[in-house]
DNA sequence: TCAAAAGTGTTGTCCTTACACCCATGC
DNA sequence: GCATGGGTGTAAGGACAACACTTTTGA
């Protein structure tokens, strides 16, 4: 009664950042990888792998993007398990999540490889309004993944995922901005998220441009998102 | 290359509806499973079974719910796939479904097993909360499925997958009343449900004890919740 | 001095809540 | 009649959007 049945599980991650744009406002990115073997050799795809014995999910999320970006997330939640029979030419059932790296975390990374020369094989970052033709039914994990994230932060604090430990408003604005495809108030905006008591004022000033801004920290004891009853081995969040 | 990683893949499902109670309000309720064998023998556990090769992970869920019910859900969704290494002596990944269930269609399989003689074996129905000890983890994702249920009833219309296709206001407020586990203003509420739109009123009413109630019907074209990008073949609403 | 972003104030609209009140039926 | 749930009216309060306005810097 032990079945043999041939089904394989994977494990893939959405990983977004925020990035400089031409504009100078940032854009949402993500790194793909590009295949080497079929099905869907040179197409690019999800970071993934499959998902070891003695590993959780989650674990495998955290470990091939590690393998791909050098980085840890500040953000790691399911997003959905996609088991449609035809989503692969073999049996393939594959457990994704979706994770959020700091902005500048992404950058100092990038220049460290470029410094060493040893950057990884095969990954690209792509701006997510501008993606090449992907393997499987990554394109649609990858729409749905941004619904989520766009969705989520609309009543949570994701987008704080995205920066760094110190920030001004307008960086947190520009980020929801970019998340969200639309300019936000910012009057309307600063008092909204003073309102939340999530943020740490410091006595501490952005200057270079016109006035300074004030540089806030955000409050660790509250989680980027609620998780529900689902306990933090089943949600990662840093 | 091709891994023979003794992973299988198991369907669960938390099947709800809403059942009378003794003080005459609905109450939550969710059939059960007798383990027949090891590991938990005779613990109660969630309808599932292992995913068959050609077999999409809603199926199985569907598949399992129709067995252990005789039923069709109103609403089915994608819950969480559930994988820790620890959560069962060998590994299991289960990719677990939420589904509700109509409460008259509940009553009247009932009656229809109880004069045929031929109920499901080793199936029984529960409270929430007054749930036995149950196998593996399937308390914490039972706790887990309310939680979400009780989230979405907020910003969805799941809460008219447990009503028959005619129901007054009462109805439905009694239906998030069980859900939410509050009592709601029922002039308010009136006044929040007819301006989604959603409601179609007919010219019937129902009788027998004070004021006749007007019965409403479900406005079919919009669905009970907002998919997101998924297709209508990852989620299933009926 | 000026442009531009930081930050504050003010107002109107919409939504929610609380609760008073009337309506229609069974008993 | 009267108890009870069905159904309507209304006013207070809060959240949010729009936008005028002041402050502070670099150039």
């Amino acid at each position: 009664m032990t079945r043999t049945d041939g089904i394989r599980v994977a494990g893939s991650t959405v990983i977004l950042t925020l990035r400089p744009s031409a504009l100078g406002t940032p854009a949402l990115a993500l790194p793909l990888v590009r295949r080497t073997r079929e099905p869907f050799a040179d197409r690019w795809a999800l970071p993934g792998g499959w998902i070891a014995p003695d590993e959780s999910p989650i674990d495998t999320a955290a470990r091939t993007l590690a393998e791909t970006t050098g980085l840890t997330p500040s953000y790691l939640e399911q997003l959905y398990a996609f088991g449609a029979v035809d989503r692969s030419p073999t049996r393939v059932i594959s457990i994704v999540y979706w994770a959020l790296l700091r902005q500048d975390e992404v950058l100092a990374q990038s220049a460290a490889h470029r410094a060493s020369g040893r950057a990884p094989e095969n990954v690209e970052w792509f701006d997510v309004d501008a993606l090449p033709e992907l393997a499987f039914d990554h394109a649609d994990i990858i729409e749905y993944a941004l619904w989520r994230l766009r969705s989520k932060v609309g009543y949570s604090r994701v987008a704080h995922g995205f920066l760094p430990s110190e920030f001004t408003l307008a960086d947190l604005r520009e980020a929801y901005e970019a998340i969200l495809g639309r300019q936000l108030d910012p009057a309307n905006f600063r008092r909204q998220v003073e309102a939340t008591g999530n943020l740490i004022p410091t006595d501490r000033f952005r200057t270079g441009s016109h006035r300074p801004a004030r540089l806030y920290r955000d409050n660790t004891d509250v989680e980027l998102a609620a998780r529900g009853p689902l306990g933090p081995e089943e949600t990662s969040i840093r």
